[in-house]
DNA sequence: GTAACTGCAAAATATTTGCATCCTT
DNA sequence: AAGGATGCAAATATTTTGCAGTTAC
């Protein structure tokens, strides 16, 4: 990466974190570099494994919970009970998530993707059911291992 | 209960056994037991409490997966990272899951449902992406709960 | 300087495994 | 009788909590 894109991303990081009113720690600065630097999903195994030795299990923990109740990152449910994390857009941060995107889970390489051009479909539920929430998860073969 | 019912329910929680190639014993009966007499999906956790003290923890972890492998239950995947279970019809046992319906999980009782009558949607995926399975859940406030 | 964040130790939970014994067929 | 299922003990793994020292602002 050039001295330029990194100068970017880390001053995209800052703002990410400024902007929910979170101190820029080096915890937080590199594990949010680690959501930025790839398309898909991490679980929290995922993020201790990529960080090396970098630091703590219980930061790791306590960083997640912290991007989850600011909204920087959002949580993908999948069968295994795995939960993984993946960045959320813009515009559902603080709090407010606007996540009616679908996710993707690759029986093939695991990976987890956010698609986020594909809409979540209108449930019609039975009568006396009030929905507030609906989340799509998709299983199947990627772009990449078909 | 009367005792023609209780019968009932006996025989059934045989024969859904015996047509999995399981032996029937105490454990899996009153497991089968505990999912036939109720709507919603049971946790881990739910199931040892409401079969007191009655067995160990590690035969509730073994006999929910075998009852999973056989195809008599299936996984609700959830954001909070509780597995919970439910039975599935009986169109889907043998491994092979017909499962299309939907799940409902409750943010104020916490009952999840699974809503037979709910298809899920067909979803168009980016290209490249070919679907396997599709998991819709959907949070909500149930019939019971407004 | 102060409040918030981190790392370490340890507690609390959850899950898995091995093995001897018991139960189902 | 034979094979599978269970219970117990114990090994692992995961998550949470308290606190003292450190860092960001």
């Amino acid at each position: 990466m050039s001295k330029q894109a990194t100068q970017d991303m880390e001053t995209r990081i800052a703002s990410l974190l400024k902007r929910s009113d979170l101190s820029v720690t080096e915890s937080r600065r590199k594990i949010l570099h680690l959501f930025l630097e790839q398309t898909g999903a991490l679980a929290h195994g995922d993020i201790e494994r990529k960080a090396g030795e970098k630091f703590d299990r219980v930061t790791v923990y306590r960083t997640l919970q912290t991007f989850v109740e600011k909204g920087i990152i959002h949580t993908i449910p999948t069968a295994d009970n795995s939960i993984r994390y993946a960045l959320c857009k813009d515009e559902c941060s603080g709090g407010h998530h606007h996540d009616h995107h679908i996710h993707f889970v690759c029986s093939q390489c695991d990976n987890t993707y956010c698609l986020d051009d594909v809409v979540t479909p209108d449930i019609k539920l039975p009568k006396g059911y009030q929905a507030e929430h609906v989340e799509v998860v998709v299983e199947g073969v990627c772009k990449n291992c078909r």
